[in-house]
DNA sequence: TTGCTACTTAGAACCATTCCAATTGCTTCA
DNA sequence: TGAAGCAATTGGAATGGTTCTAAGTAGCAA
């Protein structure tokens, strides 16, 4: 039962195993671009990012890397009227507010008895896995500074 | 203040006209197709019904037309993450429900108290134009039928 | 009629994403 | 250690819904 002399895997690296599936160079910093400016990128912006670390990686391995880690339930991959995926490192219930003028996305968090009276107005019969709740307006400078969260 | 003799507008030509548009056969037909089967037709699905009718209408009007009808606020765009946008012209504040067995998309009606408190959750600083609610999941047979509302 | 503009049309272009076939890189285990 | 086997990455082609473009058509005003 002796470990390897390895440090121990981080969060990442376990979520992976746990699927079978190994923890790469490219998983890791994509993972930690997510983490590390949490704007809901897209893929393509993903990709700027992340090839500062590794400048010889694919768009191709930025989406496979990307499903790989929505897959492990480590990141939701957000949509907003056909425009390109966006994704989100914030697991905890939230919505997400479009900032018409900014094209910049916010995360609102939920109370969970908030989430519960929504679902409460399905009617007999439907039986929902998941609810999305997204706002479209304009939000106020403080407002972003407050959600870019680099604080 | 006499009319012409042809028949009253309907609510169709109204509205284009009050955006300075002209009703034409392709509009209508397009918006009669979407009036008669409420299930969330897809622009390939409007420009097959519409065949029926205009065997030789194009992509690219269907297109244009539903364009203008959802400027007119006679019909609202559904999308549901990167699928095709989906055609409504249930102009009642409803979520929708994407069963993922058969694909079909659902309206459900919401009360007004619900998008007050929904819209309560955001904090000082946004201020939303709208609220989109999604539902995921699956519905059991006779909710189809209840929903397909062609009765 | 003539002109003006709105509207429709076919097909090209667009663009985010997925697919494909080839390569590279771990990981076993002989 | 090294061959096999499988996972992961890669560049480029393909996909598919949508938008654009340029040309034609049609209603309307003068
Ligand atoms: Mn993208
Ligand atoms: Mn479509
Ligand atoms: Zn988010
Ligand atoms: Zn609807």
């Amino acid at each position: 039962m002796s470990q390897s002399p390895q440090t121990a895997p981080d969060a990442l690296a376990q979520r992976l195993a746990h699927s079978g599936l190994r923890s790469t160079p490219q998983r890791e910093v994509i993972y930690d671009v997510l983490l590390k400016k949490r704007d809901h990128p897209t893929a393509d912006e993903v990709h700027a990012r992340v090839r500062t670390d590794l400048p010889s990686i694919s768009l191709a391995t930025v989406y496979n890397c990307l499903e790989t880690l929505v897959q492990c339930d480590l990141v939701r991959a957000v949509n907003f009227e056909r425009g390109p995926t966006r994704y989100c490192p914030n697991l905890r219930p939230h919505a997400h507010f479009h900032d018409e003028q900014s094209g910049s996305t916010h995360d609102i968090d939920l109370p969970a008895d908030l989430l519960e009276k929504v679902s409460a107005v399905l009617p007999p019969g439907y039986d929902a896995k998941s609810v999305e709740i997204t706002f479209r307006g304009k939000a106020l400078k403080n407002s972003e500074h407050r959600a870019a969260g680099s604080k």
